[in-house]
DNA sequence: ATGACCGGTCGTACCGGA
């Protein structure tokens, strides 16, 4: 199948009602192909499909209810839409934390990890389940062998590089060991974090806090992540965040995340 | 300064985020 998304973003959004004018006009000024979402904070009810529709966009949505929720916008093709893990899921694996769709070649996931909150808590064991549940969803997919993108916020800083003072994150979630672990088993299935490819310095972040100074003084986070199959790692050749839109009117507290790949069509 | 925000909710305090 040739392969016609050039720009793959990712962009945790924080409440798609609050932002649509945003994300919307964001995609269409930055030729946009793919845009993949997370935290929408709604039911399928309450998304504004409309919007997407006039930007020129299809949209998918894999929302409940005001917590998690994720997206996936194309305008180029947006074909066999997965929502949720395979299959029937008891509570939390239920959550709208993921989805699915091919998009100009390429199969683009959504994905949304649980935060964790604290290591005591049973929130951060599901997070690691949660990491592993997605590992196997990729293998039994198959995606690992397709041109695929898996991107999202990941709720977890790979490295101490990742992180503005990695003495505070010592014992905290997003830091932890064993979440590394849950990450670099995705990266052991032979999906590549392009960003670190790209962007090898340290200080390179995607979120920052909206706590007063936090982003002005650039105290932020790499927890935004694209995990490509080979195929789609070794067509992309510039990753970028456009911290521009983390400094904007109302913003989410997430930057879009950017992947540009030389298209095959 | 153990401070500071933001979105959402049958809300005007609290939960969850990271």
């Amino acid at each position: 199948m040739p392969r016609d998304a050039a720009r793959i973003v990712s962009w945790n959004i924080n409440s798609i009602r609050v932002r649509v004018e945003q994300v919307c006009e964001w995609a269409k000024a930055n030729d946009a192909d793919v845009v993949l979402l997370q935290e929408t904070k709604c039911g399928d009810a309450d998304f504004p499909f409309d919007a997407f529709t006039e930007a020129g966009y299809e949209v998918a949505h894999h929302g409940t209810n005001h917590w998690n929720g994720v997206a996936i916008a194309s305008r180029v093709g947006l074909e066999d839409v997965a929502r949720g893990f395979d299959g029937a899921q008891a509570p939390p694996f239920d959550e709208p934390r993921l989805m699915a769709a091919t998009c100009g070649g390429v199969r683009c996931w959504s994905v949304y990890v649980p935060n964790g909150r604290e290591l005591w808590d049973p929130h951060y064991a599901f997070k690691l389940v949660w990491l592993e549940r997605l590992r196997h969803e990729l293998i039994s997919t198959g995606s690992t062998d397709l041109a695929s993108v898996v991107a999202g916020d990941f709720n977890v800083a790979p490295t101490d590089d990742d992180i503005y003072m990695p003495s505070r994150w010592k014992r905290r979630t997003h830091a932890s060991e064993p979440e590394r672990a849950g990450i670099k088993a995705l990266v052991d299935l032979g999906l590549r974090d392009v960003t670190r490819e790209h962007l090898p310095e340290p200080g390179v972040y995607t979120w920052w806090n909206y706590r007063p100074g936090q982003f002005e003084k650039d105290h932020g986070l790499r927890i935004d992540l694209a995990l490509c199959s080979p195929s789609v790692a070794d067509a992309t050749h510039t990753v970028w965040i456009d911290r521009a839109a983390r400094g904007a009117t109302r913003p989410s507290d997430h930057a879009p995340l950017v992947i540009d790949l030389t298209t095959s069509a």
